[in-house]
RNA sequence: GGCCCGUUCGUCUAUCGGUUAGGACGUCAGGUUUUCAACCUGAAAAGAGGGGUUCGACUCCCCUACGGGCUGCCA
Protein backbone atom coordinates (compact mmCIF):
# COMPACT_ATOMS: atom_id res chain seq x y z
CA UNK A 1 0.00 0.00 0.00
CA UNK A 2 1.34 3.44 -0.71
CA UNK A 3 2.17 6.30 2.01
CA UNK A 4 0.66 9.14 2.27
CA UNK A 5 1.84 11.53 -0.70
CA UNK A 6 5.38 12.52 -0.27
CA UNK A 7 4.83 15.84 1.59
CA UNK A 8 6.85 18.28 -1.30
CA UNK A 9 9.77 19.62 0.48
CA UNK A 10 10.25 23.20 1.90
CA UNK A 11 12.70 25.79 0.86
CA UNK A 12 12.40 29.20 1.61
CA UNK A 13 14.86 32.19 2.34
CA UNK A 14 15.98 35.22 3.71
CA UNK A 15 16.83 37.54 1.28
CA UNK A 16 18.33 40.97 3.11
CA UNK A 17 19.92 43.93 1.17
CA UNK A 18 23.32 44.61 3.11
CA UNK A 19 23.02 48.61 3.44
CA UNK A 20 22.72 48.55 7.34
CA UNK A 21 22.19 46.34 10.18
CA UNK A 22 19.46 44.34 10.88
CA UNK A 23 15.71 45.59 12.23
CA UNK A 24 13.43 43.92 13.90
CA UNK A 25 11.29 43.90 11.24
CA UNK A 26 13.57 42.19 8.97
CA UNK A 27 14.51 39.58 12.23
CA UNK A 28 10.71 38.52 12.12
CA UNK A 29 10.64 38.05 8.46
CA UNK A 30 13.61 35.93 8.78
CA UNK A 31 12.17 33.96 11.70
CA UNK A 32 8.95 33.11 9.79
CA UNK A 33 10.84 31.76 7.14
CA UNK A 34 12.83 29.69 9.40
CA UNK A 35 10.20 28.57 11.32
CA UNK A 36 8.46 27.87 8.56
CA UNK A 37 10.86 25.59 7.19
CA UNK A 38 12.22 24.22 9.79
CA UNK A 39 8.75 22.73 11.13
CA UNK A 40 8.48 21.05 7.90
CA UNK A 41 12.14 19.58 7.67
CA UNK A 42 12.90 22.01 4.95
CA UNK A 43 15.32 24.24 4.22
CA UNK A 44 16.27 27.60 4.65
CA UNK A 45 18.30 29.40 2.61
CA UNK A 46 20.37 32.89 2.99
CA UNK A 47 20.78 35.36 0.10
CA UNK A 48 22.19 38.89 0.50
CA UNK A 49 20.77 41.58 -2.42
CA UNK A 50 24.08 43.46 -3.14
CA UNK A 51 23.51 43.95 -6.74
CA UNK A 52 23.17 47.91 -5.40
CA UNK A 53 27.34 48.38 -5.61
CA UNK A 54 26.75 51.72 -4.26
CA UNK A 55 24.68 51.03 -0.69
CA UNK A 56 26.36 47.24 -0.04
CA UNK A 57 28.82 47.33 2.30
CA UNK A 58 30.44 43.89 3.51
CA UNK A 59 30.11 45.68 6.96
CA UNK A 60 25.91 45.42 6.93
CA UNK A 61 26.98 41.78 5.45
CA UNK A 62 28.45 40.79 8.42
CA UNK A 63 25.89 42.64 10.90
CA UNK A 64 22.94 40.82 9.33
CA UNK A 65 24.74 37.46 9.84
CA UNK A 66 25.66 38.44 13.29
CA UNK A 67 22.45 39.16 13.79
CA UNK A 68 20.56 35.82 12.69
CA UNK A 69 23.16 34.13 14.82
CA UNK A 70 22.33 36.29 17.68
CA UNK A 71 18.43 35.62 17.55
CA UNK A 72 19.55 31.82 16.81
CA UNK A 73 18.54 31.58 12.82
CA UNK A 74 20.37 28.65 11.86
CA UNK A 75 21.02 28.66 7.29
CA UNK A 76 21.14 25.96 4.92
CA UNK A 77 24.94 26.04 3.33
CA UNK A 78 26.11 29.10 2.61
CA UNK A 79 24.83 32.91 2.01
CA UNK A 80 24.33 33.41 -1.42
CA UNK A 81 25.74 36.64 -2.99
CA UNK A 82 23.08 37.61 -5.91
CA UNK A 83 25.90 40.57 -7.11
CA UNK A 84 27.84 37.22 -7.37
CA UNK A 85 25.05 35.76 -10.13
CA UNK A 86 24.76 38.46 -12.08
CA UNK A 87 26.08 36.87 -15.05
CA UNK A 88 23.22 34.10 -14.46
CA UNK A 89 20.28 37.23 -14.16
CA UNK A 90 22.21 38.73 -17.69
CA UNK A 91 21.48 34.64 -19.37
CA UNK A 92 18.10 34.74 -18.25
CA UNK A 93 17.31 38.63 -19.53
CA UNK A 94 18.73 37.35 -23.38
CA UNK A 95 16.54 33.74 -22.81
CA UNK A 96 13.63 36.36 -22.80
CA UNK A 97 14.84 38.22 -25.42
CA UNK A 98 15.37 35.39 -27.39
CA UNK A 99 11.52 34.05 -26.66
CA UNK A 100 10.32 37.66 -27.45
CA UNK A 101 9.32 38.02 -24.05
CA UNK A 102 11.47 40.82 -23.60
CA UNK A 103 12.59 43.45 -26.14
CA UNK A 104 15.48 45.93 -26.35
CA UNK A 105 14.49 49.23 -25.30
CA UNK A 106 16.77 52.05 -26.59
CA UNK A 107 15.15 54.98 -24.27
CA UNK A 108 17.78 56.82 -22.01
CA UNK A 109 17.14 57.45 -18.37
CA UNK A 110 16.99 61.45 -18.96
CA UNK A 111 14.26 60.70 -21.65
CA UNK A 112 11.96 58.83 -19.30
CA UNK A 113 12.60 61.16 -16.30
CA UNK A 114 11.55 63.95 -18.61
CA UNK A 115 8.51 61.97 -19.45
CA UNK A 116 7.74 61.04 -15.98
CA UNK A 117 7.88 64.91 -14.92
CA UNK A 118 5.64 66.08 -17.69
CA UNK A 119 3.34 63.30 -17.07
CA UNK A 120 3.12 64.35 -13.12
CA UNK A 121 2.87 68.14 -13.83
CA UNK A 122 -0.04 67.23 -16.20
CA UNK A 123 -1.88 64.81 -13.23
CA UNK A 124 -0.92 61.92 -16.34
CA UNK A 125 0.00 58.50 -15.71
CA UNK A 126 4.08 58.28 -15.11
CA UNK A 127 3.89 54.75 -16.41
CA UNK A 128 6.14 54.73 -18.90
CA UNK A 129 5.15 52.66 -22.71
CA UNK A 130 8.40 52.64 -24.45
CA UNK A 131 8.23 53.00 -28.04
CA UNK A 132 10.07 50.13 -28.67
CA UNK A 133 7.89 47.35 -27.35
CA UNK A 134 7.00 46.77 -30.95
CA UNK A 135 9.55 47.73 -33.03
CA UNK A 136 10.86 44.55 -35.50
CA UNK A 137 14.07 42.89 -34.06
CA UNK A 138 15.89 43.96 -37.33
CA UNK A 139 15.77 47.46 -36.72
CA UNK A 140 17.46 47.29 -33.73
CA UNK A 141 20.11 49.73 -33.70
CA UNK A 142 23.84 49.57 -32.12
CA UNK A 143 24.43 51.27 -29.27
CA UNK A 144 23.03 50.96 -25.32
CA UNK A 145 20.06 49.18 -24.43
CA UNK A 146 17.90 48.06 -21.57
CA UNK A 147 16.19 45.01 -22.02
CA UNK A 148 12.29 45.41 -20.43
CA UNK A 149 9.88 42.89 -19.78
CA UNK A 150 7.22 42.87 -22.75
CA UNK A 151 4.23 42.60 -19.85
CA UNK A 152 0.93 41.58 -21.23
CA UNK A 153 -0.92 44.63 -21.85
CA UNK A 154 -4.38 42.88 -21.38
CA UNK A 155 -6.54 41.62 -18.73
CA UNK A 156 -5.18 41.17 -15.38
CA UNK A 157 -2.24 38.96 -13.46
CA UNK A 158 -3.97 37.28 -10.46
CA UNK A 159 -1.49 37.11 -7.00
CA UNK A 160 -2.87 34.62 -4.80
CA UNK A 161 -1.13 35.02 -1.85
CA UNK A 162 -1.50 32.48 1.79
CA UNK A 163 -1.40 35.46 3.84
CA UNK A 164 -3.64 38.54 1.39
CA UNK A 165 -5.77 36.30 -0.26
CA UNK A 166 -6.23 36.24 -4.22
CA UNK A 167 -5.23 39.99 -5.40
CA UNK A 168 -5.76 40.56 -8.70
CA UNK A 169 -3.62 43.57 -10.99
CA UNK A 170 -4.97 44.63 -13.88
CA UNK A 171 -2.46 44.78 -16.47
CA UNK A 172 -2.81 48.07 -17.61
CA UNK A 173 -2.04 49.32 -14.36
CA UNK A 174 1.44 47.45 -14.57
CA UNK A 175 4.43 48.56 -17.11
CA UNK A 176 7.80 47.29 -18.74
CA UNK A 177 9.62 46.52 -15.86
CA UNK A 178 13.44 46.80 -17.05
CA UNK A 179 15.24 43.78 -16.14
CA UNK A 180 18.44 44.25 -17.40
CA UNK A 181 20.00 47.84 -17.41
CA UNK A 182 21.63 49.20 -20.04
CA UNK A 183 25.05 48.64 -18.51
CA UNK A 184 24.53 44.88 -18.33
CA UNK A 185 23.73 44.21 -14.53
CA UNK A 186 20.76 43.33 -13.44
CA UNK A 187 17.46 44.76 -11.42
CA UNK A 188 16.48 43.66 -8.38
CA UNK A 189 12.97 42.39 -10.13
CA UNK A 190 14.90 40.41 -12.60
CA UNK A 191 17.75 39.05 -10.32
CA UNK A 192 14.97 37.93 -7.37
CA UNK A 193 13.35 35.83 -9.51
CA UNK A 194 15.96 34.09 -10.92
CA UNK A 195 17.72 33.34 -7.79
CA UNK A 196 14.33 31.64 -6.03
CA UNK A 197 14.37 29.83 -8.80
CA UNK A 198 17.47 28.36 -9.03
CA UNK A 199 17.80 27.92 -5.55
CA UNK A 200 14.84 25.52 -5.52
CA UNK A 201 12.77 28.00 -3.37
CA UNK A 202 9.11 26.79 -2.87
CA UNK A 203 7.40 29.61 -0.61
CA UNK A 204 8.48 33.15 -0.55
CA UNK A 205 7.66 34.68 2.75
CA UNK A 206 8.20 38.77 2.71
CA UNK A 207 7.06 42.25 3.81
CA UNK A 208 4.08 43.48 2.47
CA UNK A 209 6.03 45.91 0.35
CA UNK A 210 6.95 43.46 -1.75
CA UNK A 211 2.96 42.43 -2.83
CA UNK A 212 2.64 44.82 -5.98
CA UNK A 213 6.17 43.70 -7.36
CA UNK A 214 4.82 40.11 -7.02
CA UNK A 215 2.55 40.81 -9.86
CA UNK A 216 5.59 41.46 -12.41
CA UNK A 217 7.85 38.99 -11.21
CA UNK A 218 5.22 36.29 -11.65
CA UNK A 219 5.53 37.48 -15.42
CA UNK A 220 9.04 36.38 -15.20
CA UNK A 221 8.30 33.52 -13.90
CA UNK A 222 5.33 32.56 -16.46
CA UNK A 223 8.10 34.27 -19.50
CA UNK A 224 10.56 31.50 -18.66
CA UNK A 225 7.92 28.94 -18.08
CA UNK A 226 9.16 28.59 -14.44
CA UNK A 227 6.32 27.63 -11.89
CA UNK A 228 5.56 30.37 -9.03
CA UNK A 229 6.31 29.39 -5.27
CA UNK A 230 3.73 30.40 -2.81
CA UNK A 231 3.61 33.81 -1.77
CA UNK A 232 3.05 35.13 1.56
CA UNK A 233 3.43 38.64 2.07
CA UNK A 234 2.99 39.42 5.90
CA UNK A 235 2.34 43.21 7.43
CA UNK A 236 5.52 45.30 8.01
CA UNK A 237 5.69 46.33 11.97
CA UNK A 238 4.91 49.65 12.96
CA UNK A 239 5.89 51.79 16.00
CA UNK A 240 3.99 52.19 19.37
CA UNK A 241 2.42 55.01 17.40
CA UNK A 242 1.38 53.10 14.95
CA UNK A 243 3.84 54.97 11.91
CA UNK A 244 5.87 53.79 10.05
CA UNK A 245 8.90 52.07 12.16
CA UNK A 246 12.12 54.48 12.52
CA UNK A 247 14.74 55.74 15.07
CA UNK A 248 12.68 57.76 16.58
CA UNK A 249 10.66 54.94 18.06
CA UNK A 250 13.79 53.26 20.08
CA UNK A 251 14.99 50.44 19.44
CA UNK A 252 14.78 49.56 15.80
CA UNK A 253 17.94 47.37 15.01
CA UNK A 254 18.12 43.63 16.35
CA UNK A 255 21.73 44.46 17.83
CA UNK A 256 20.07 47.30 20.09
CA UNK A 257 18.11 44.28 21.54
CA UNK A 258 20.55 42.09 22.63
CA UNK A 259 22.21 45.67 24.08
CA UNK A 260 18.78 45.42 26.05
CA UNK A 261 19.40 42.37 27.59
CA UNK A 262 16.56 40.60 26.04
CA UNK A 263 17.30 36.75 25.76
CA UNK A 264 17.09 35.77 22.02
CA UNK A 265 14.52 33.06 22.73
CA UNK A 266 12.38 35.95 24.57
CA UNK A 267 12.52 37.95 20.91
CA UNK A 268 11.61 35.00 19.17
CA UNK A 269 8.90 34.24 21.20
CA UNK A 270 7.72 37.91 21.26
CA UNK A 271 8.47 38.09 17.49
CA UNK A 272 6.86 35.12 16.49
CA UNK A 273 3.29 36.56 18.25
CA UNK A 274 3.80 39.67 16.96
CA UNK A 275 1.69 39.32 13.73
CA UNK A 276 0.71 35.53 14.18
CA UNK A 277 -1.07 33.97 16.85
CA UNK A 278 -1.94 30.55 17.71
CA UNK A 279 -5.24 30.71 19.82
CA UNK A 280 -4.83 31.98 23.40
CA UNK A 281 -1.12 31.12 23.42
CA UNK A 282 1.25 33.24 24.51
CA UNK A 283 4.32 31.98 25.60
CA UNK A 284 5.67 29.41 23.91
CA UNK A 285 9.09 27.12 22.98
CA UNK A 286 10.18 26.67 20.09
CA UNK A 287 9.71 23.63 19.25
CA UNK A 288 6.24 24.62 20.02
CA UNK A 289 6.49 27.72 17.83
CA UNK A 290 7.80 25.62 15.03
CA UNK A 291 4.99 22.71 15.54
CA UNK A 292 2.34 25.65 15.00
CA UNK A 293 3.45 28.33 12.78
CA UNK A 294 2.03 28.16 9.87
CA UNK A 295 1.22 30.82 6.84
CA UNK A 296 -3.30 30.89 7.55
CA UNK A 297 -2.92 32.47 10.82
CA UNK A 298 -0.75 35.33 10.28
CA UNK A 299 -2.66 38.73 10.09
CA UNK A 300 -3.19 40.99 7.80
CA UNK A 301 -3.35 44.44 9.54
CA UNK A 302 0.30 46.26 10.50
CA UNK A 303 1.42 45.61 13.92
CA UNK A 304 2.96 47.81 16.46
CA UNK A 305 5.74 47.24 18.96
CA UNK A 306 4.62 47.00 22.57
CA UNK A 307 7.99 47.31 24.43
CA UNK A 308 6.16 46.09 28.23
CA UNK A 309 4.91 42.71 26.47
CA UNK A 310 8.45 42.05 24.69
CA UNK A 311 9.82 42.72 28.75
CA UNK A 312 7.08 40.75 30.22
CA UNK A 313 7.83 37.80 27.98
CA UNK A 314 11.99 38.24 28.37
CA UNK A 315 10.68 37.86 32.08
CA UNK A 316 9.02 34.58 31.77
CA UNK A 317 12.08 33.50 29.92
CA UNK A 318 14.24 34.44 32.61
CA UNK A 319 12.25 32.88 35.28
CA UNK A 320 11.57 29.69 32.82
CA UNK A 321 15.17 28.96 32.12
CA UNK A 322 17.45 26.17 33.72
CA UNK A 323 20.45 27.88 35.63
CA UNK A 324 22.89 26.56 33.42
CA UNK A 325 21.48 27.42 30.18
CA UNK A 326 20.71 31.24 32.43
CA UNK A 327 24.38 31.76 33.62
CA UNK A 328 25.59 31.07 29.55
CA UNK A 329 23.05 33.84 28.66
CA UNK A 330 23.71 36.18 30.95
CA UNK A 331 28.44 35.36 30.29
CA UNK A 332 27.15 35.82 26.49
CA UNK A 333 25.32 38.80 27.29
CA UNK A 334 28.32 40.09 28.97
CA UNK A 335 30.53 39.44 26.27
CA UNK A 336 28.62 41.14 23.45
CA UNK A 337 28.27 44.17 25.37
CA UNK A 338 32.31 44.49 26.15
CA UNK A 339 31.60 44.37 29.86
CA UNK A 340 34.34 42.04 32.02
CA UNK A 341 33.67 38.34 32.28
CA UNK A 342 32.76 36.85 35.21
CA UNK A 343 35.49 35.38 37.70
CA UNK A 344 35.00 32.13 38.59
CA UNK A 345 34.38 33.05 42.28
CA UNK A 346 31.20 35.32 40.76
CA UNK A 347 30.56 32.95 38.22
CA UNK A 348 30.26 30.53 41.50
CA UNK A 349 27.78 33.09 43.51
CA UNK A 350 25.64 33.91 40.70
CA UNK A 351 24.99 30.20 39.98
CA UNK A 352 24.36 29.83 43.98
CA UNK A 353 22.44 33.19 44.03
CA UNK A 354 20.24 32.51 40.32
CA UNK A 355 17.32 30.37 42.02
CA UNK A 356 16.34 33.70 43.98
CA UNK A 357 17.02 36.36 41.65
CA UNK A 358 15.91 34.74 38.45
CA UNK A 359 12.21 35.53 38.65
CA UNK A 360 12.80 39.25 39.81
CA UNK A 361 14.36 40.34 36.64
CA UNK A 362 12.76 41.09 33.13
CA UNK A 363 15.73 41.54 31.61
CA UNK A 364 19.12 40.30 31.72
CA UNK A 365 21.00 43.47 32.59
CA UNK A 366 18.15 43.84 35.48
CA UNK A 367 19.57 40.61 36.69
CA UNK A 368 22.87 41.74 36.95
CA UNK A 369 21.91 44.77 39.08
CA UNK A 370 19.93 42.48 41.26
CA UNK A 371 22.88 40.48 41.59
CA UNK A 372 25.20 42.81 43.02
CA UNK A 373 24.51 41.12 46.90
CA UNK A 374 26.36 37.93 44.96
CA UNK A 375 28.93 39.28 42.45
CA UNK A 376 30.49 41.74 44.92
CA UNK A 377 34.01 40.48 46.65
CA UNK A 378 35.37 42.63 49.19
CA UNK A 379 33.22 45.67 50.74
CA UNK A 380 29.73 46.86 49.48
CA UNK A 381 29.34 50.29 48.13
CA UNK A 382 26.22 51.04 49.69
CA UNK A 383 23.33 53.45 48.25
CA UNK A 384 22.04 56.24 49.97
CA UNK A 385 18.92 54.35 50.68
CA UNK A 386 20.79 50.99 51.90
CA UNK A 387 23.07 53.78 54.07
CA UNK A 388 19.82 55.55 55.17
CA UNK A 389 18.85 52.35 56.63
CA UNK A 390 21.69 51.89 58.67
CA UNK A 391 20.73 53.99 61.97
CA UNK A 392 21.79 54.16 64.94
CA UNK A 393 18.79 51.61 66.02
CA UNK A 394 19.56 49.36 63.22
CA UNK A 395 23.37 49.24 64.05
CA UNK A 396 22.01 47.64 67.50
CA UNK A 397 20.12 45.60 65.75
CA UNK A 398 23.29 43.98 63.48
CA UNK A 399 25.25 44.00 66.86
CA UNK A 400 22.76 41.63 68.59
CA UNK A 401 22.08 39.68 65.28
CA UNK A 402 25.78 38.67 64.77
CA UNK A 403 26.47 36.52 67.89
CA UNK A 404 23.48 33.93 67.32
CA UNK A 405 24.58 33.70 63.32
CA UNK A 406 28.22 32.82 64.66
CA UNK A 407 26.82 29.36 66.00
CA UNK A 408 23.44 29.40 63.74
CA UNK A 409 23.01 25.86 61.90
CA UNK A 410 23.40 27.65 58.47
CA UNK A 411 19.83 26.33 57.16
CA UNK A 412 16.31 28.15 56.15
CA UNK A 413 15.29 27.37 58.80
CA UNK A 414 17.37 27.69 61.84
CA UNK A 415 18.31 31.43 60.24
CA UNK A 416 14.64 32.18 60.11
CA UNK A 417 14.29 31.47 63.99
CA UNK A 418 17.82 33.48 64.47
CA UNK A 419 15.73 36.78 63.48
CA UNK A 420 12.42 35.41 65.20
CA UNK A 421 14.47 35.32 68.64
CA UNK A 422 16.27 38.89 67.83
CA UNK A 423 12.66 40.52 66.90
CA UNK A 424 11.08 38.89 70.30
CA UNK A 425 13.59 39.77 72.61
CA UNK A 426 13.11 43.76 71.15
CA UNK A 427 9.91 43.57 71.05
CA UNK A 428 9.76 44.38 67.50
CA UNK A 429 8.05 42.51 64.28
CA UNK A 430 10.29 41.14 60.82
CA UNK A 431 9.73 44.83 59.50
CA UNK A 432 12.03 46.19 61.83
CA UNK A 433 14.84 43.66 61.60
CA UNK A 434 14.77 43.29 57.68
CA UNK A 435 15.60 46.54 56.29
CA UNK A 436 19.10 47.03 58.16
CA UNK A 437 20.10 43.31 57.41
CA UNK A 438 19.24 43.73 54.41
CA UNK A 439 20.82 46.59 53.58
CA UNK A 440 23.67 45.35 55.08
CA UNK A 441 23.97 42.11 52.98
CA UNK A 442 23.19 43.87 49.75
CA UNK A 443 24.34 47.35 50.25
CA UNK A 444 20.49 48.28 48.53
CA UNK A 445 17.17 48.69 49.76
CA UNK A 446 15.45 46.38 47.02
CA UNK A 447 16.87 42.93 47.11
CA UNK A 448 15.80 39.61 47.33
CA UNK A 449 14.82 38.23 50.49
CA UNK A 450 17.54 38.34 53.26
CA UNK A 451 17.30 34.57 54.27
CA UNK A 452 18.17 33.56 50.69
CA UNK A 453 21.07 35.89 50.50
CA UNK A 454 22.61 35.21 53.70
CA UNK A 455 22.47 31.18 52.88
CA UNK A 456 24.02 32.19 49.24
CA UNK A 457 26.89 34.59 50.06
CA UNK A 458 27.44 32.11 53.72
CA UNK A 459 28.40 32.92 57.44
CA UNK A 460 31.48 34.45 57.06
CA UNK A 461 30.43 36.83 54.41
CA UNK A 462 27.14 37.67 55.93
CA UNK A 463 29.45 38.04 59.40
CA UNK A 464 31.90 40.50 57.87
CA UNK A 465 29.36 42.27 55.94
CA UNK A 466 27.05 42.89 59.16
CA UNK A 467 30.67 43.92 60.40
CA UNK A 468 31.10 46.62 57.72
CA UNK A 469 27.84 47.94 57.75
CA UNK A 470 28.14 49.22 61.28
CA UNK A 471 30.94 51.70 60.67
CA UNK A 472 28.97 53.03 57.19
CA UNK A 473 28.76 56.77 58.41
CA UNK A 474 25.15 57.41 58.74
C1' G B 1 -2.80 61.44 -8.79
C1' G B 2 -3.11 55.89 -10.07
C1' C B 3 -2.90 50.86 -8.24
C1' C B 4 -2.71 47.43 -4.05
C1' C B 5 -3.36 46.05 1.18
C1' G B 6 -5.42 46.87 5.85
C1' U B 7 -9.12 48.63 10.16
C1' U B 8 -12.01 43.92 17.20
C1' C B 9 -10.32 46.69 24.35
C1' G B 10 -4.52 51.76 24.91
C1' U B 11 -1.36 47.42 22.57
C1' C B 12 -0.82 42.09 20.58
C1' U B 13 -4.77 39.06 19.33
C1' A B 14 -9.24 34.90 19.41
C1' U B 15 -13.77 34.65 16.78
C1' C B 16 -13.84 31.82 10.58
C1' G B 17 -23.14 34.07 10.23
C1' G B 18 -26.16 32.84 15.96
C1' U B 19 -20.77 33.84 22.04
C1' U B 20 -22.62 37.47 28.37
C1' A B 21 -17.23 39.19 21.89
C1' G B 22 -12.43 35.22 24.91
C1' G B 23 -7.05 35.56 26.28
C1' A B 24 -2.40 38.25 27.04
C1' C B 25 0.48 42.90 28.05
C1' G B 26 -0.40 47.47 30.24
C1' U B 27 -3.67 50.20 33.72
C1' C B 28 -6.61 50.49 38.35
C1' A B 29 -8.34 48.21 43.13
C1' G B 30 -7.64 44.51 46.82
C1' G B 31 -4.77 40.31 48.94
C1' U B 32 -0.07 38.07 50.31
C1' U B 33 4.88 39.80 51.75
C1' U B 34 10.65 41.94 55.80
C1' U B 35 11.49 45.78 50.73
C1' C B 36 11.08 45.50 45.49
C1' A B 37 9.66 42.08 42.20
C1' A B 38 6.98 37.82 41.67
C1' C B 39 2.37 35.72 42.86
C1' C B 40 -3.24 35.51 43.81
C1' U B 41 -8.24 37.88 43.27
C1' G B 42 -11.15 41.42 40.96
C1' A B 43 -12.32 45.73 37.74
C1' A B 44 -12.45 49.18 33.74
C1' A B 45 -11.56 48.54 28.52
C1' A B 46 -13.13 46.81 21.65
C1' G B 47 -15.89 45.29 16.46
C1' A B 48 -13.80 53.17 12.33
C1' G B 49 -18.58 55.34 10.01
C1' G B 50 -22.65 54.53 6.58
C1' G B 51 -25.36 51.46 3.42
C1' G B 52 -26.77 46.65 1.82
C1' U B 53 -27.31 40.71 1.82
C1' U B 54 -29.61 37.58 5.62
C1' C B 55 -34.46 35.17 10.14
C1' G B 56 -29.69 36.80 12.16
C1' A B 57 -23.78 40.09 11.08
C1' C B 58 -17.38 41.57 14.12
C1' U B 59 -17.73 37.76 10.43
C1' C B 60 -20.18 38.35 3.33
C1' C B 61 -20.73 42.78 -0.44
C1' C B 62 -20.44 48.21 -1.57
C1' C B 63 -19.19 53.32 -0.28
C1' U B 64 -16.66 56.79 2.93
C1' A B 65 -12.88 57.93 6.46
C1' C B 66 -8.30 56.79 8.35
C1' G B 67 -3.51 54.05 8.18
C1' G B 68 0.15 51.61 5.22
C1' G B 69 2.62 49.99 0.69
C1' C B 70 3.93 50.40 -4.46
C1' U B 71 4.18 53.73 -8.46
C1' G B 72 13.06 53.82 -10.15
C1' C B 73 18.02 51.57 -15.49
C1' C B 74 16.88 51.05 -5.59
C1' A B 75 16.19 46.63 -3.13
Amino acid sequence: MPGPAAAPPVVTRFAPSPTGYLHIGGARTALFNWLYARGRGGKFLLRIEDTDRERSTPEATAAILQGLRWLGLDWDGEAVSQFARKDRHAEVAHEMLARGAAYRCYATPAEIEAFREAARAEGRSTLFRSPWRDADPATWPEGPYAIRMKAPREGETLVEDAVQGMVRFRNDQLDDMICLRSDGTPTYMLAVVVDDHDMGVTHVIRGDDHLNNAARQQMVYDAMGWPVPVWAHIPLIHGPDGKKLSKRHGAVGLHEYAALGYPPAALRNYLCRLGWSHGDDEFFTDAQARDWFDLPQIGRAPARLDFKKLENLSGQHIAAMADAALLHEIEAFLAATAQPPLTDVQRDGLSRALPCLKDRAKTLPELLEKAYFALTQGPLEPDAKARAAVDVVSRGILDELTPPLRNARWSRDALESVLADVAASRGVGFGKIAPPLRAALSGRAVSPGVIDMMLVIGREETIARLSDARSWAG
